[in-house]
DNA sequence: CATAACCTTGTACGGCGTACAACGTAGGAT
DNA sequence: ATCCTACGTTGTACGCCGTACAAGGTTATG
């Protein structure tokens, strides 16, 4: 499998290097491949996205997967990519920014709670990726409205994508919460003799029985408040055009955030 | 090895079990298992954390490494708490909330561009370690001055702690960056011929040649960015007591009865 | 029809985490 | 002084993983 993982990525376009014809056709095409990819690790997690398994899936012997795609790293991103090309980029119509930027952020909390597993996938070349980029294009245009240059832009994205990645992870149940809430059962009173009087802020503030401490205690209320913070900090990078801090303190009080939703 | 993880965690508190006397002494500690782990994955990457080549570097047979940690999965967990547990904490003395949490935020991006694999250690166990609650302890009292409640509190240390996470993450060096310049060089070409003229803002705003489009185009300048919005956001969510956005009160009633530590 | 290009497959290699059992070693009980 | 028992150490082995490689089958092209 010669083909090149851009190759690959854009596999559907029209300029994009067609296999020649001679030999047999492969009883599968790389689309399929992903897809089932895809649909096992929506099903069992990214670990279990074996090129065995995905073989075994397509009824298809394992190395035959290789016809398809060049290794499992080649197949993650092919992966992560078909996911943001599957997602719908409507149009932001007459929306303003925020209410833009609330929906891509909601979009995205979305877009990982279906799939957790696209927390995990961190590669690169994944950027150059067809439906990344048009999710790219898309969500750059939710900030059309914000005075900020393209530099600032980008950051602003990046700065609004992080903290939904972030809350997406927070938010996601982990496979083995059965089995850490048993061993909490028999830690906590171990715990408690371990922590004595120390940290009197981190336990009145801290976890709630079985639950992790840097586990927001809520998240969705954790989602709710990052989400205000980042709309509202967003308007104060709007009145500073460069998106850099000003020397703050001095005008403080003078402009709040007004434009809600 | 029956030593819980729990106990492990905090094995050099005065209440820990300290193992039967009984039987040879082992010839390692588990804080040099620990230590070497750490050194290990600082010099060559998680992956490279390995239980064979992990007992290799204390000169002890692979399985031997068992008799100090229960498995893989645990080790990590106390290789991050070490991590945490060697942060100093300066107090904050008479410093404002604003030189608190930059400082906070910036010991936090120190961490982890010095250890980039604590990245990649994702265990909700972490939590019960006695660095991460010391550091958890020190950074709340960084939002002492200002008046958010508890829960408001913590979503607002994670809300920061987060934002350096991904800032983190962004800043971080691929260790196949040479690969994927080379692959660049490649694909560029093709690149361009795939988009054509399709996608404009994703084009100007995106990526300059051989970088990954979502790699925020300087990383500083995002660092710079975020942590401005971050700080000013905190600003206003002081002027709102219960940190809560003002206008959304639908489903905020669901907050969970805690049982505190 | 021969050839070259292509797909498919089985085998095999070197890695991983770790279960298990055999063995050695030292303190506590007698 | 001796036995017992708890514990540390170790080698082997199992079942996974990704994938290199080569042999064989299948098809369009010369």
């Amino acid at each position: 499998m010669p083909r090149e993982l851009i190759d690959l990525l854009w596999r559907d376009h029209p300029a994009a290097p067609r296999g020649g014809t001679r030999g047999p056709r492969s009883r599968v095409t790389t689309g399929a491949v992903v897809d089932a990819a895809c649909t096992l690790a929506d099903a069992e997690g990214l670990a279990a996205v074996t090129v065995r398994r995905l073989g075994e899936a397509l009824r298809i012997s394992t190395m035959s997967v290789y016809t398809h795609v060049n290794g499992r790293d080649d197949l993650l991103v092919l992966m992560a990519d078909a996911i943001y090309a599957g997602m719908s980029l409507p149009a932001h119509g007459n929306a303003g920014w925020r209410t833009r930027v609330r929906r891509v952020a909601e979009a995205n909390l979305a877009l990982h709670v279906e799939h957790p597993w696209l927390l995990e996938v961190d590669d690169e070349r994944t950027a150059f990726g067809p439906g990344t980029i048009a999710k790219y294009d898309h969500e750059l245009q939710a900030l059309d409205q914000l005075p900020l240059d393209d530099v600032a832009r980008d950051a602003a994205l990046t700065f609004v994508l992080d903290f939904v990645r972030a809350a997406a992870r927070a938010r996601r149940r982990d496979p083995r919460a059965d089995e850490i809430a048993q061993s909490w059962a028999r830690w906590a009173g171990r715990l408690a003799k371990y922590l004595g009087d120390g940290y009197p802020l981190a336990q009145r503030v801290g976890g709630a029985a079985g639950q992790a401490m840097n586990a927001p205690l809520s998240p969705a209320h954790a989602w709710e408040f990052g989400l205000a913070r980042v709309l509202d900090s967003l308007d104060l990078a709007a009145d500073r055009p460069t998106g850099r801090p000003a020397d703050r303190s001095a005008d403080r009080a003078r402009k709040k955030p007004v434009s809600r939703l």
